[in-house]
DNA sequence: TTCACATGTAATAATTATATTACATATGAA
DNA sequence: TTCATATGTAATATAATTATTACATGTGAA
């Protein structure tokens, strides 16, 4: 029982701030919102969105390193390698409450918090 | 009845996404859970989280016009001007849902979407 | 007057985030 | 072979964020 007794996943402030930090832009948001109507390849979402795609690599790296969209490779029927990404399942609520939870486990001076 | 009917205040996207950047840094975390358990003014705040007042500052502001945080200026007893900041109250549930009624009301091509 | 607090800002440096252009590879169809 | 489509990255430029140091003001108490 020596063992240290780690916080739920839920409660790693790392993660937690990875998923606002991936909410901090308008692009991100409106990928998430595209996603939700249907899962998209890459370059047709660069195209319905309007930006380049190697913008949009940028945005979908932050948007699943915060684990809020997931990403599978498929050889399409035509033969062409299609990444297709698709949002993942996620219900948080914001309040005080929780934000002072996830605060109490954030200790400044370590490297990972930050 | 030629009135544009503007989204409510909880769907407005240019707030949401404050919302969540203000959400995105560890200190500003750990600054909403100390004001969770007690309103505190600047300099004892800077000392308890232990950076320098200017960061402090940068914070705060960010915490402020996300609506997170509210102000008040006092004369203590000692005659000294004090600047207390407390919690506003807050909930909001996270989810696919939620960011996809946020997404419809983002028009990229405007500049206060950004 | 000097000290210990409180308020605030200006100027700068360092780092990270955002965005663009150019490049390289692979496939099927014309 | 050439074209159109898909994948991905490298290199660079610009902008924003984060952090520091130095400065300035005001008050009450010693």
């Amino acid at each position: 029982m020596a063992e240290h007794n780690p916080s739920p996943e839920y409660l790693d402030p790392a993660k937690i701030i990875k998923i606002f930090d991936a909410l901090s832009h308008p692009v991100r948001i409106k990928i998430l919102g595209i996603l939700y109507e249907n899962r998209q390849y890459i370059s047709e979402l660069a195209r319905i969105i309007g930006i380049s795609r190697p913008l949009l690599y940028i945005h979908l790296r932050k948007l699943e390193e915060a684990g809020l969209v997931k990403a599978s490779m498929e050889i399409s029927s035509d033969g062409k390698a299609t990444k297709y990404y698709e949002l993942t399942h996620f219900d948080m609520r914001l309040t005080p409450q929780m934000l002072h939870e996830i605060s109490k486990e954030i200790n400044l001076e370590d490297e990972k918090s930050q």
